[in-house]
DNA sequence: GCCGTTTTCGGCCCGACTGTTTTCAGTCG
């Protein structure tokens, strides 16, 4: 992947002009823009550029002519003219050291001419010898800073998952509301998106107090160290690894605030554009008219209707659509944590999950949900404790004494988590497949298959008719490993034509099928089913993880199978 | 450098915090 690479060298281009004359201020911001978005393109640009040449470049917002030639200098020559030459003259990595907290461009700079720094090693051996206090523009506080900085870098290596820092926000707010100070206390940024990771977090709150409001804050528990503090914003650091921005919003700008920082940027920065047609002006404090009167502050919605948009769920704001949907008024009706009635793709101690099956359903019927999907792991998966067809048939009979037990309450289906083999054929026999509700199925052996032969793999599972859902179909984790190569057009299309419905996956690791894939399977008009995967009673709660994930791909209730009760659902499964 | 149902020229989002200033530049989101 050639991306990540090219959106470093738009960063450190716009870096070198920001040092040769700061003045070229919109030049630099197309050259991070367009940084920004090549990084975050889902696609190779390589192989854009071999199905449609620069004008399928140019096709995204921010990239025109000259930048989608140098994209294409780079795809052929592995350079880009320019970049090297201005790399002869100032021969630094901004890359890694821009990334420090509180170091920009032009103190990079700085200490590069001053001290010779040209990289992290260098900074860290300079902060050592205590040299960067003595440069002109910093002194021992910017010199500690950086030392921080350079740390933070160090044990942040990767985002962190929505899953782990989530939870972590929600424990902070319910601090901040418990002692008092705080009247109002709401998660904005990326995780209010539901963004699979998230760098940081970001809470705002309504404080009568907001000077006692900033002390409580900064010294709760979860903080590690305060990395700044002003009366109305504070960021620091907390233990788990991960910076939090807390900032006092006054009252009666609370909705502005809201939309202001739940972002995504791009959105924001769509969003103000409009206003500004229109004869607006918008800001964290408001929506202002010509002469600086306030519009609407207080309510995030209204703000939205008061634009000539829909309102857009925080989940939808990542700028892939959804503002010109809004202007329609026809964005999508996301699928909501409310209408799901149950969860297809569940362990027990059959295979590798700590509960019972009867502890599962029993922990389902407690969320309100109608029926449960067992699936326990197949033969293959010798190391997860699967099942071989005699182990099957027990399964089978132990899932029928807990529904003769508590099927009145919830019905517990018969199925199991079935292993696509290397041909594409599946790990149990044609005989205990029929004894199945419903299969599903993923791969869980073989990854590395080139991307021609893992298609033809799952293609050929899904055009078999064995199959109902295909589990985690890009097998990826977050973090630790790649995506399964695939054609998805291929895959999505196979399951049209074969009615197989696509999983997305809870797991906050797996989250599976991602945002922008949902947003592509769903153009082919597949069905989805949003499952746990979970492996022991308190997973069942994952499922918000991956309702945030739909909510991402744009599903509508309609789209999602295990929205539907119980006798419909069945329905839907005899029909295919 | 990008972009276009007011434009192919003249716009492009903007406020908070910090450190080291002596009125502000740099950084961040």
């Amino acid at each position: 992947m050639e991306n990540k690479r090219i959106g470093e060298i738009f960063d450190e281009i716009a870096d070198i002009i920001e040092i040769e004359d700061s003045k070229r201020i919109f030049e630099i911001r197309a050259y991070r823009k367009a940084a920004l978005t090549i990084r975050e393109l889902q696609e190779d640009v390589a192989g854009i550029l071999n199905k449609k040449g620069i004008k399928g470049l140019m096709e995204f917002s921010g990239i025109g002519e000259g930048l989608a030639k140098k994209i294409e200098e780079y795809v052929k020559t592995g350079h880009i003219k320019k970049y090297d030459e201005l790399k002869k003259k100032y021969p630094i990595d901004f890359t890694s050291l821009t990334k420090v907290r509180g170091l920009g461009s032009k103190k990079a700079f700085k200490l590069y001419k001053e001290l010779g720094i040209k990289d992290m090693k260098g900074l860290q051996e300079a902060i050592k010898k205590n040299k960067v206090r003595s440069i002109e523009g910093f002194g021992e506080k910017s010199e500690d800073v950086l030392k921080k900085g350079v740390a933070s870098v160090e044990a942040a290596s990767s985002r962190m998952l929505l899953g782990t820092a989530l939870p972590e926000a929600e424990a902070i707010l319910h601090k901040l509301l418990e002692s008092k100070l705080v009247e109002r206390a709401e998660i904005a940024g990326s995780s209010r998106r539901m963004k699979e990771t998230v760098g940081d977090l970001d809470i705002l709150i309504i404080s009568e107090k907001p000077e006692e409001a900033m002390d409580f804050a900064t010294r709760i528990d979860e903080v590690e160290s305060v990395l700044l503090k002003g009366p109305t914003k504070s960021t620091v650091w907390l233990k788990i690894g991960l910076s939090c921005d807390i900032r006092v919003v006054p009252k009666e700008s609370f909705g502005a605030a809201m939309q202001y920082f739940i972002g995504n940027k791009s959105h924001n920065v769509k969003v103000r554009q409009i206003a500004i047609k229109k004869g607006y002006k918008l800001n964290e404090y408001g929506l202002f008219d010509r002469r600086e009167k306030i519009i609407e502050s207080q309510n995030e919605a209204e703000i939205y209707k008061i634009l000539g948009m829909a309102y857009p769920v925080p989940e939808m704001r990542e700028d892939r659509g959804e503002i010109d949907l809004a202007l329609q008024d026809k964005l999508p009706v996301p699928v909501a944590l409310g209408d799901i009635c149950g969860d297809l793709h569940v362990h027990s101690t059959n295979s590798d999950g700590a509960d019972t099956i009867e502890d599962m359903a029993l922990a389902a019927l407690k969320l309100g949900y109608k029926y449960i999907g067992m699936t326990d792991h197949s033969k293959s998966e010798y190391i997860a404790r699967g099942m071989d067809e005699q182990r099957f048939a027990k399964y089978v009979n132990e899932i029928e004494k807990v529904n003769d037990k508590i099927g009145k309450q919830i019905t517990v289906f018969k199925s199991a988590e079935t292993d696509i083999l290397k041909d594409g054929s599946l790990d149990f026999s044609k005989s205990a497949l029929k004894e199945m509700d419903y299969v599903l199925a993923s791969i869980h052996t073989s990854l590395n298959m080139d991307k021609e032969s893992m298609t033809r793999r799952l293609v050929s599972c899904i055009e078999s008719g064995d199959v109902d859902i295909i589990a985690h179909p890009t097998s990826r984790l977050i973090n630790s490993r790649e995506p399964i190569k695939l054609d998805l057009d291929k895959v999505f299309q196979a399951a049209k034509d074969n009615n197989v419905v696509m999983e997305v996956n809870s797991q906050p690791e797996r989250l599976d099928l991602n945002d922008e894939s949902i947003i592509k399977a769903r153009e082919y008009g597949l069905k989805f089913s949003i499952n746990t995967d979970s492996h022991r009673t308190q997973h069942l709660m994952f499922m918000r993880y991956g309702v945030g994930t739909a909510r991402r791909g744009w599903l509508e209730k309609n789209d999602v199978i295990n929205t539907l009760n119980t006798e419909n659902l069945l329905k839907f499964l005899k029909k295919r």
